[in-house]
DNA sequence: CTGAAAGCGCTTACAG
DNA sequence: CTGAAAGCGCTTACAG
């Protein structure tokens, strides 16, 4: 029994012939160890737990799919709860998920400055934040909103254009108004930003009001999402304005099934989710290990995504 | 010990006051007892595993929502195994899963008519399909796509269309097949099925050639998903042709993303996936639990979703 | 180098 | 009605 534990853990010391022939017949077996049992002594159950409000799935998926990634070659299986936002629910999930004995838990959301209806904060487990707002002293994963806003103004004046406007969504976001400060810096604000909602009729309603007031018309838009953007690039085409001839437009998220639809398709900034699941799963493989992980805020860079509603060439910087 | 034991799982005999008292200190210690160690007795380690390959959630999402909910209440927590269409990944996690002890599986995916690319036939524990094809004497779960097509296609009729199309996506999914024989059957097939792809720019290139084309003009559109209904509806709506005035559009999936911010906002067919997910999670426990379940197909019927892309009224049938 | 013993945190017969 | 004993399937010191 201890003999064969040990061939097949590489533990212990025992003749190499030994060890080979407990591995074979294992094999020959098809023995595989009880997970339960080994966690009952470890006190690892190479199980963690994820958490999230975000009913849709659209920021949660990728952030999933990277957790997933980082941890399936550790042996670690993950529990996704899907808690809405109701604190019952996830109090019960929480609870669920210790009494499994995960080895840790991921939050995650849909915004940055929010915090899931239920307090991680006094667990007997570590907690990294990913994509939602962590407690003080906790790891936390985000984008880097500011940075992602710099390349896309950065990158439509690198194709030549001068009056750019920025029409977002709801002040209240902490995004929102770090998109908005970025694009001001790099902009220049000639501008006010145009705070709206997060649909498509806000977009289309933007370029409304933008072409119906006088002055001097935008040869290109930054839209705080795309969804946002594909309004104001219908909108265009249904004024006969030209995307992007006559007037660039560069989106936010890169949600496939919107930024690719759109006519033509856009170029938007991508957050990079995935990415953000991986590390923040490996953190917090590194916390069950007992590694130490120093607390703070990580923002992670975005990326540019060049489709045609911007024109010009590849992205560059 | 085992007084406590017994008297936190109410079984055993022991007086009332002995009971309560046990209950009243355990909570008072926030005691929560080990699931690991439960398991490793009771051999039902209340832990069930999803695997899927839509990577994309735009089926899974629901499903397991569905799951999830059926399941929390009976304090079973679920891992979430997205493999895409890589076999190795499936074999891995299926391992992992199995390791972990995991009462059962729910297998889903994005087709009815595709397998999971991973074996699940020979797995010593209970699997159950949703929205993806099963093994021959396996429990399987789907849509009703006739029943659903049919109810799109007599909301059609009853709201007083007459020249229904069906635009729909490529032949060789089964679903396709499904829908337009019950559209054929309800509407009479006086205009061939128009097969295609599952994108808004077939819908475009659709309205473009039956508008090209000589002979009448429909007055209804009966499309096979929200990407290609929406499509024609932005198609129609720059011909200067009125949706739903002059022609009635309506889809399938109720895709809120699409459905909604369509202009006007999509009647779509809503396959219930969330239902679907919670039938299976229940027929999950009643598997782990060893309550007998009959082999077999069952088709869960669809509902009509009615916004106002075809115009009319409240839904009637 | 190998195997008997104790123990992880529970539950379930079985004596008292 | 209560508590000591055995055991779920493993791992880890510890004798031999």
């Amino acid at each position: 029994m201890s003999t064969a534990s040990k061939a097949l853990n590489n533990t212990g010391r025992m003749g190499d012939e030994t060890r080979e022939r407990v591995k074979r017949v294992a094999s020959e077996i098809g023995f595989r160890p009880n997970a339960l049992a080994r966690g009952l002594l470890s006190k690892r159950s190479f199980t963690i737990g994820l958490l999230t409000n975000d009913t849709y799935g659209r920021f949660t998926l990728p952030v999933m799919a990277g957790v997933s990634e980082a941890l399936v070659d550790h042996g670690v299986s993950v529990f996704l709860c899907a808690i809405e936002d109701d604190p019952a629910l996830g109090q019960i999930h929480v609870e669920a998920m210790l009494d499994k004995q995960v080895d840790g838990i991921i939050a995650t959301g849909k915004r940055l400055d929010r915090r899931l209806p239920v307090d991680l904060s006094n667990l007997p487990v570590p907690v990294v934040y990913a994509f939602t707002e962590g407690t003080p002293n906790s790891v936390t994963f985000r984008s880097d909103d500011a940075q992602g806003a710099r390349l896309a103004v950065e990158w439509l004046l690198k194709i030549g254009r001068r009056r750019i406007l920025h029409v977002t969504g709801p002040m209240e976001f902490f995004s929102v108004r770090e998109r908005a400060e970025a694009y001001s810096e790099v902009a220049g604000d000639a501008e006010p930003v145009m705070y709206g909602i997060w649909s498509e009729s806000w977009g289309h309603d933007a370029i409304e009001e933008i072409w119906q007031r006088p002055g001097e018309k935008p040869d290109a838009l930054f839209c705080g999402n795309d969804q946002i953007a594909r309004g104001a690039v219908d909108a265009l085409r249904e004024r006969g304005i030209k995307v992007p001839q006559d007037v660039s437009v560069i989106g936010f998220d890169n949600w496939e099934i919107v930024a690719a639809q759109t006519r033509p398709p856009l170029t938007t900034v991508d957050m990079e989710l995935k990415e953000l699941g991986r590390q923040a799963g490996l953190t917090m493989l590194a916390l069950a290990e007992g590694r130490p992980v120093e607390p703070g805020v990580r923002k992670l860079p975005c990326r540019l995504v060049v489709r045609q509603s911007c024109g010009g060439d590849k992205p560059g910087a």
